[in-house]
DNA sequence: GCGACAG
DNA sequence: ATCTTGTCGC
């Protein structure tokens, strides 16, 4: 791809994302007690025959039981780079198509990858929830750094927690989800206040893993839809 | 030229 | 994200 294109294409991008950034709730639009099905999103990349393609998976878990209720998934080639800042349009495809083979009605979706914690408050996140219409929330395992600002290492306690404060503004959160682990990084996609997806986000950690259930879930089964693809030709 | 860089 | 085995520690 060439520069000049490249280039093009990123400001075309910034463009969508500030028309949508101006819809942005950090408020609940939810009862938190009528959560019933939360969903958790990954997609697993892969090469062939000088071409790219992802798999992207959806895992649907009832709040109360955590318990599986529904998976999808859906495969296809990916067109779009990846560029730092933009991971939306390269996911987004795979996303709603997967989204369409969905039976059940997920109260809200939890990322992989942040939301309002974002140089344009446009993670992915956010800006999916535009399309999937229903809350969101955006947990990153690794800091995405904005205007230089580090985060601060919250306390070694289950729960722990700081506030990522640029300019006088809460971006997200630094959680430390259990003890022991490195922090994930927590924040609003839209329509969910941050107290509120920092519960949500606690409520679906188990002894198995830093990362809340529904995303290490899709996590892995993203990594087992590549393998069974790659095993079949 | 060098470092940064969600996934 | 992905390329990759064993290994140290709870």
């Amino acid at each position: 791809m060439l520069v000049l294109e490249k280039d093009e294409m990123v400001q075309n991008f910034i463009a969508q994302q500030n028309d949508l950034k101006e819809h942005i709730s950090l408020q609940n639009n939810f009862l938190e007690n009528q959560i019933s099905l939360v969903a958790g999103l990954d997609i697993a990349y892969w090469h062939k025959n000088n071409k790219e393609y992802g798999a992207c998976c959806i895992q649907v878990f009832d709040f109360r039981s955590k318990n599986l209720i529904e998976q999808v998934s859906y495969i296809n080639e990916i067109t779009v780079p990846y560029i730092s800042g933009f991971l939306a349009f390269r996911e987004l495809p795979l996303i709603l198509e997967a989204v369409k083979k969905l039976k059940t009605q997920p109260s809200l979706y939890m990322f992989d990858g942040n939301g309002y914690l974002h140089k344009r408050h446009m993670g992915i996140a956010t800006h999916a929830s535009f399309y999937l219409k229903k809350p969101t929330i955006g947990v990153a395992k690794t800091y995405y750094k904005i205007e230089n600002i580090d985060f601060t290492m919250p306390e070694n306690i289950a729960g722990a927690f700081t506030d990522i404060v640029i300019d006088g503004e809460v971006f997200g959160r630094t959680l430390r989800s259990r003890k022991n682990v490195k922090p994930i990084f927590v924040s609003c996609g839209n329509w969910i206040d941050l107290d509120t997806a920092t519960n949500i986000t606690m409520h679906f950690i188990d002894k198995d893993s830093r990362l809340p259930i529904p995303v290490r879930y899709a996590d892995l089964a993203t990594h087992q839809a590549r393998k069974l693809h790659q095993d079949d030709v």
